[in-house]
DNA sequence: CCTGAATCTATTGTCAACAATCTTATTATG
DNA sequence: CATAATAAGATTGTTGACAATAGATTCAGG
C-alpha cells in the first residue's frame, strides 16, 4: 500500500504497522494510542514511534493533544461524503489524465489481475479482501501518474475515507454489482479515449459515494472510548 | 496563520519558523535543509527539529531522502493549476457551506477589516503584504467552518500553492482589480444566499487560477540548488 | 460532607550521545 | 593513467535518561 516503506527507517515501518492495526479494527476510533506502549510492542525506543505518530496525525488517522494523549480519529459521515470523496475524485481523475498516455500492456495485465481477484473476493463474499482489492485498483491508477505528491495526497485522503467505512460495511450487499462496475470502468480505460475514461471514473466514484451515503443515516459515534 | 501554535511544544514553533523562512524566500526550492543547522539556529536539540521537519514533509514543503538529505520542494505549475487549485476550490466551498449559517456581525467586521488592509496594500503596491492579506481572507472562510480537519487540509494545500507562486508574482499587475474581486465576493457573502456565495467563491478561485495559468508559460526550475 | 491545596501518576516533551548510511576523497594496484 | 578498494566527512537514524505537564488522588481544614 504505502510508497514510503523504504528499507530501514523505523518510523515508516511503525507508521505502517499502526495503520494496519487501525484498519484491522484492533485500534478503534476514539482509542488511546500511547507512545510507550507502541515502543514496547515493537521493541524500539520512543523516538521513531513519535515520528511515526506524527505522520499518522498529519494523515488524519490520529489526533493528539499536547502533553496529554493521542487517540484514533473519529471521522464524520458528512466529512467523508461532502469533502473527502470529492477530493478523491479530483485526485484520481487528475492522476488518470497524467498517467493514461503511458499505460501499456503490462499495466492492463495488472488491472486484469486485480479484477480477477475482485471477482473471486465477491464470490466468497470476503468483504475485507474485497475492500483491499478495490483499493489496489484505484491505487494503480494513482501510481501510474508517477507523481509522488499526488500519491501522498491520495493516500492521506483515502486513509480517512477508509477509516470511516470500516465501521459500516455499506457495500457488502452487492459486491457483484460493484465488481461489474469496475469491469465496465476497465473496459472504458482500454478503449483509449482519455476523456471517456475520466468521465467514467468520475461517475463510478460519485455513484459509489451516493450509494453509500443513502445507506447510512448518520452514524457518527462509531465506537466508545476504551482505556 | 497556523492553528497549531499551542503554548510550548517546540516542534510547532520550529515548523512555523521554517515555514516562514520558506515563504520569505530565505529558503528556496531545491535548497538543502539540515537538521543540525536548524537545531543550532534555534538552540534546541535535533529531536523537535526532526519532528518539525516531518510535519513540513507531510505538508509538501520539504522532500526528504532517507539517510541522505532533505530539501525544499519544487512544485510544478501543472501540479498547481491542474490539481492543487481544484482541491482548494473543494475545500473552501465546503468550508463556506458549513460555516455560512453561523456567520455574524463580528465575522463580517473581520472581513471588512481584511478588505481594508487589502485595499491599502494594493495602493502601496506591497505585493508580499497583499498576498498575506489575500490568504487571511480565505483563511477566515475556512476557519469559520470550525472543522479542524478542513483547516489542516486547506493549510497543507495552500502552502504548496503559495510556495509555487512566491517565485512568480503573477498577480502583481492588477492588485486593484483583484481587490475589487474580493469586494464583490464579500458583498455576495453579505447577501445571505449560500448558493450564490458558493458559486461566487468558485468563480473567483477559478478565475484567478486561469489568469495566473495564462501568465506563466512553464517555469519549472525556479531556483538552483545551493549548498 | 465539602472544598481546595498538595502530592502522585501517567504521559508527552526535550536532550545529548552513539550508530548507521550515503557521498566524496584518497590511496593502492594493475 | 584508469579503476577499484578504502578511508574520511557529513548527515540522518536510534537510543535511554531526564524534564515538564495534565489529570487523578489524597488529605487537611472548615
Amino acid at each position: 500500500m504505502n510508497v514510503n516503506v523504504k528499507k530501514s527507517s523505523l518510523k515508516y515501518q511503525i507508521a505502517e504497522a499502526v495503520r494496519k492495526e487501525i484498519f484491522r479494527g484492533v485500534l478503534k476510533p476514539g482509542d488511546k494510542v500511547t507512545e510507550t506502549v507502541i515502543a514496547q510492542k515493537f521493541e524500539v525506543s520512543r523516538g521513531p514511534v513519535r515520528e511515526a505518530m506524527q505522520i499518522l496525525v498529519m494523515e488524519g488517522l490520529l489526533v493528539s493533544t499536547t502533553f496529554k494523549e493521542t487517540r484514533v480519529s473519529q471521522i464524520t459521515t458528512e466529512e467523508v461524503t461532502d469533502l473527502l470523496v470529492p477530493m478523491r475524485v479530483n485526485l484520481e481523475t487528475f492522476a488518470l489524465k497524467k498517467g493514461f498516455p503511458s499505460w501499456n500492456k503490462e499495466l492492463f495485465q495488472q488491472f486484469d489481475d486485480i479484477l480477477e481477484k475482485m471477482r473471486r473476493a465477491s464470490i466468497f463474499d470476503d468483504l475485507p479482501l474485497f475492500n483491499d482489492v478495490d483499493i489496489q485498483f484505484h491505487e494503480l491508477i494513482v501510481l501510474s501518474s508517477k507523481m509522488n505528491n499526488v500519491v501522498h495526497l491520495w493516500e492521506s485522503i483515502l486513509n480517512r475515507i477508509r477509516l470511516h467505512f470500516i465501521y459500516q460495511n455499506s457495500l457488502s450487499d452487492d459486491l457483484h454489482q460493484y465488481t461489474e462496475d469496475h469491469r465496465v470502468l476497465l473496459d472504458s480505460f482500454k478503449s483509449g479515449d482519455v476523456d471517456a475514461a475520466v468521465k467514467q471514473l468520475e461517475d463510478h466514484l460519485i455513484k459509489t459515494n451516493k450509494t453509500r451515503a443513502e445507506l447510512l443515516p448518520d452514524l457518527t459515534n462509531t465506537s466508545q472510548n476504551r482505556e
